[in-house]
DNA sequence: TCTGGGGTCCTAGGACCC
DNA sequence: TCTGGGGTCCTAGGACCC
């Protein structure tokens, strides 16, 4: 059976667990910036009773969190994968979930080795404490016989308290679980495919589980048909994957918008000069340099304006003069006069092992001190912290 | 005033080959 | 009436996820 562990408001958990005198107080966590914008990304049960919803802006709700005192965390992605890593590392040594993955920071799959309810409500159970106890973490437990029927588990196992977190979805009861839920619910099924089935009249689970293959694979790709296969009980999505990543990106929106070009500049520069730290932290090489740009989507009052390109590297490399200077041309391209831009990113795609990569025939050799340098560069920021020593970041010194 | 920031995979279509 | 017929590779963009 497979186990699909779900951590209840990952960041508001984490803050609550490792900030003393927040237990029972309404808490949020916001990318609050220095200018009061941001969204809410997780809230606590207190904070939700008060009707505040993820993904609101802050500037929408300020009086209702004044008046309710209403705790703002700014996020800490460092802390939050930290104790992700605790739950693993803990539950992995429990050796009871087999084929143990993550899935992302606040989610798990696995497997446990019995088709007995009794003893697999047990099992879950025992995850779901040690990991409460080890962490103060509350998470919610799924188990069925495909991952996306794991996930339509854990949904039950969080929405009614009865579950008390662990729920096991079996053939038998499947239908009737499918029946109560919105097709939107389901993993894999987005706002695109939601309307589309929606314009045919489907709105449960049970609806698109009933709809002939045939008919399905005329309107959805692989992916929804994966989705409708594992509805019915066969397995077949793939968790595999390589550890490391196959793009690297950094984006920000501003906090003002800008037209000046020398500011944009300056901030792609900071991506990029990033992006290629992290590419050399997992010993990797890009080839692609992406940069894109836009305008205020939310100001429709606004000209609007979004666009972005792929700079082509003459051999693949992970220095950062380089990479930065790829961004910074790209950017010159995209950039047009007349429009206020609200955010700007950049990112490192085909990327391959830095071992045993493909030097171009008319390519220069990598120059071995560019290599030392960054070398040195990655080693004092590792020690002294991530700002000690940056690259390339004002204009005039780029190419030095 | 004010609206994240990352990722993955798939597909359609164009360029090019013989 | 009727204008080859396969292939491969690459890329941008779209769909999904958290």
């Amino acid at each position: 059976m497979f186990l699909h562990i779900d951590c209840n408001a990952f960041f508001a958990s984490c803050e609550v667990a490792t900030r003393p005198g927040l237990g029972g107080k309404p808490v949020v966590v916001a990318n609050d910036n220095e200018n009061g914008g941001g969204i809410i990304l997780a809230l606590t049960a207190e904070a939700k009773a008060l009707g505040l919803k993820r993904g609101i802006p802050l500037f929408q709700v300020r009086n209702l969190i004044k008046m309710n005192h209403v705790v703002i965390c700014p996020v800490d992605h460092k802390k939050y994968r930290r104790i992700s890593r605790q739950i693993m590392e803990n539950v992995q040594r429990q050796e009871i979930v087999q084929d143990f993955v993550q899935y992302s920071v606040d989610e798990f799959f696995g497997t446990l080795p019995s088709d007995n309810p009794e003893e697999l409500r047990h099992y879950a159970t025992l995850v779901k404490q040690m990991i409460a106890q080890s962490t103060n973490i509350p998470v919610s437990c799924g188990l069925s016989q495909t991952y996306t029927l794991a996930k339509v588990a854990t949904h039950y196992a969080k929405h009614y308290k009865g579950y008390d977190g662990v729920c096991l979805l079996m053939p038998e009861n499947r239908q009737r679980a499918l029946s109560l839920l919105d097709i939107a619910d389901v993993w894999g099924i987005g706002r695109q495919n939601r309307a589309k089935l929606y314009a045919l009249g489907i709105h449960t689970a049970q609806e698109f589980v009933n709809c002939d293959e045939k008919f399905l694979s005329s309107i959805f790709s692989v992916a929804g048909l994966n989705t409708w296969r594992e509805l019915r009980g066969t397995p077949c999505i793939d968790l595999h994957r390589p550890t490391k990543q196959r793009s690297i990106m950094q984006s920000r929106t501003f906090v003002h918008m800008s037209d000046n070009l020398q500011t944009i500049e300056q901030d792609i520069r900071t991506y990029a000069a990033s992006c290629a730290a992290k590419l050399r932290q997992q010993q990797s090489v890009c080839r692609t340099v992406q940069v894109f740009l836009s305008t205020n989507r939310h100001r429709q009052d606004l000209a609007q304006y979004r666009n972005s390109v792929g700079i082509h590297l003459p051999s693949p490399t992970a220095d950062t003069p380089t990479i930065v200077k790829a961004a910074v041309s790209g950017l010159h391209s995209l950039y047009k006069e007349g429009f206020l831009f609200k955010q700007a990113g950049v990112i490192l795609t085909n990327i391959t092992e830095e071992e045993g990569m493909q030097l171009d025939l008319f390519s220069e050799p990598q120059d071995e001190r560019h290599r030392k340098l960054m070398q040195i560069t990655d080693a004092l920021n590792k020690k002294f912290g991530d700002d000690t020593i940056n690259f390339g970041l004002s204009p005039e010194k780029a190419d030095s």
